[in-house]
RNA sequence: GCGCCCAUAGCUCAGCUGGAUAGAGCAGCCGCCUUCUAAGCGGCAGGUCGCAGGUUCGACCCCUGCUGGGCGCGCCA
């Protein structure tokens, strides 16, 4: 039994009192199980006696009573107990519990999967970094936090499609392509320009594909096109290894080529929230709650900077997406207001149809210092830096184990250490216990077997790895939803590792030396592949890999 | 001045959107390898959940006000 059966059942205790007369409530629509923290109280427990005692006029502990009653008679519950104030503790029946193994098994890679989003179509922008230089720290919270985001999504049921901005119009390219431009003159780079010595290895190769570039009458222009490309496929390129590849590459340029900036901002004025003053154009945001009106077209002519984001939310919006989510860093936060007007401003729901999620700063710390230095990029911490420090796995896992919400120190020390202070090593370590008990099952000739007898997982140790593998679907449907991948980090670490690695401890699973199987070796092999198969779904969904063996 | 995020064990962080005795990992101390990976497991110790009020049967969680830290408030992009 799921504990998504067990609410249903506890649903059905509820409807059916109310069918009987006893409860005078509305059914609510969903009910809550929780795991309780003390063992004492069971295998679940659920509050909505009390939730339901105040409107039914009725003593939680009554309440409890008659729910209790039609508990005890459901399939797979072995006791019902009422405690405290009047939660309901609840145990289930050792084969029913079991069964949940089995489940694991025959739902297989779609294990966890869940149709919380089912039907939605979702876009999520995020790392949307400029094409000036090497991916910065920043933007590889995003990447970690984001793509496992979307896994997330997609395995909660949505149509989601990545996609990167790529802002290839403004001044910052300008001042981009100067830096090049005076490297590969061998002078030292603008004031305002960028430095590091990954801009004397573009402008070299820059050099390299266009031998005559400095004698031609705009070598700048030149330096500009081919140094942002170049640039690109590297970003590219970082992430992909990184584990991240997007379904869009939206270049900010088409906007303005293609028209849509004139049309979007004709769209708003239609709708009447465009006006005109001190020889620009402006959008009322403060109509929807903006601190002030932002200039959409300035008094020069040129459309200012958020007349791109207008055109490239109503092009998403007109490509069908229902969702639009937009990942920022906390540099990144006074954009909330003035997006969440436009999106009011166009007739739509901020909050629904435009969502943007802005992840707080993450600083790489050795020997308990910040690392304020790149190789490559100077003063800009890398995601090449990252990763060279500590690998891929890592650093994502790293990356996404903590709230987006919270300022985070990455300390490279231990990440890179391989031993038990480096939490990923401990979910991967339990994932290759898993994935070598199944191995060596297999060589001495043990298939497991869909039918073994799982009444006989009695033991402590494998009713709460078996509880702890119940939980998945719902840790990713929450995490999906509340837009929190770490929870699924949590969760692998702190309920499914944890378990197992107990589990391993006290349960033997395959017989010593020549002695013949036990009764226990087939189910035990089964609860290996379950909890095999629920440690590489869950590091999938955050884009690690589950070794075969370390 | 205004706004966003954060404040929980010595350190790094969880706390399932109001429930039972606040949880992990690391660091510290004590145990456990005569067969599936000891990169592990068990135990001990460690807390005024930043401060002060409020809301209610019940608050780490919600509201108000402070304090401290981070980040922002352009006709830049």
């Amino acid at each position: 039994m799921t504990p998504a059966e067990l609410k249903n059942a506890v649903r059905a205790a509820v409807a059916a009192s109310v069918d009987n007369g006893e409860l005078a409530v509305a059914v609510p629509d969903e009910v809550g199980v929780e795991r309780p923290k003390v063992k004492d109280h069971g295998d679940y427990a659920t509050n909505i006696a009390l939730q339901l005692a105040k409107p039914a006029g009725l003593p939680p502990r009554r309440v409890a009573e008659l729910l209790a009653t039609r508990l005890r008679e459901s399939d797979g519950i072995d006791s019902v107990e009422i405690a405290g104030p009047g939660f309901l503790n609840i145990r289930l029946s050792g084969d029913a519990l079991g069964q949940v193994a089995k489940q694991v098994l025959i739902a297989g890679a779609s294990y966890g999967t869940n149709d919380r989003f089912a039907g939605e179509s979702v876009n999520l922008e995020f790392v949307s970094a400029n094409p000036t230089g090497p991916i910065h720290i920043g933007g590889v919270r995003w990447a970690a936090v984001g793509d496992a985001l979307a896994r997330l999504l997609q395995a909660s049921g949505a149509k989601v499609t990545r996609e990167y901005y790529f802002n290839d119009h403004g001044g910052q390219i300008d001042r981009f392509a100067r830096s090049l431009l005076a490297a590969a003159r061998k002078e030292p780079s603008p004031e305002d320009g960028y430095g590091g010595a990954y801009v004397d290895e573009i402008a070299q190769r820059v050099t390299e594909q266009v031998p005559d570039v400095l004698e031609q009458h705009d070598p700048q222009e030149v330096f500009r096109e081919r140094g942002v490309a170049l640039m690109f496929e590297e970003i590219k390129a970082s992430l992909h290894d990184f584990g991240v590849d997007f379904d869009v590459y939206f270049h900010e340029n088409a906007l303005h080529e293609s028209g849509a900036v004139e049309r979007a901002v004709a769209r708003l004025r239609a709708l009447g929230h465009i006006y005109e003053k001190d020889g620009a154009v402006w959008l009322r945001t403060t109509e929807f709650g903006d601190d002030k009106d932002r200039v959409v077209i300035k008094s020069d002519g040129d459309p200012a900077y958020i007349s791109g984001d207008l055109a490239y939310y109503l092009d998403k919006r007109e490509r069908g997406f229902d969702r639009v989510v937009i990942m920022l860093g906390a540099d990144h936060h006074g954009y909330i207001g003035r997006m969440m007007a436009m999106c009011a401003a166009f007739g739509d729901t901020p909050g629904v149809n435009l969502e943007i999620l802005i992840g707080q700063l993450v600083n790489l710390v050795r020997d308990g210092e910040p690392l304020k230095m790149s190789k490559r990029a100077g003063t800009v911490i890398t995601l090449e830096d990252l990763v060279e420090a500590i690998g891929v796995d890592a650093a994502r896992y790293a990356l996404a184990r903590s709230s987006a919400d919270s300022q985070l120190d990455i300390d490279l020390d231990a990440w890179s250490r391989q031993t038990s202070d480096n939490p990923v090593w401990y979910v991967q370590y339990a994932a290759t216990r898993a994935a070598s008990v199944l191995r060596n099952a297999g060589d001495l000739g043990f298939t497991v077997d869909h039918d073994a007898d799982l009444s006989l997982l009695t033991h402590p140790r494998e009713n709460d790895l078996l509880l702890a593998l119940a939980e998945f679907p719902a840790v990713v449907a929450t995490a999906a939803e509340l837009r929190e991948p770490h929870r699924v980090a949590r969760y692998l670490e702190e309920k499914v590792a944890k378990s197992a690695q107990r589990f391993w401890d006290d349960c033997q699973v395959l017989p010593k030396g020549d002695a013949p199987a036990e009764p226990t070796t087939a189910p035990r092999l089964l609860l290996w592949k379950a909890t095999r198969t629920v440690l590489e779904n869950g590091l999938g969904m955050l884009g690690v890999t589950a070794p075969e063996r370390m």
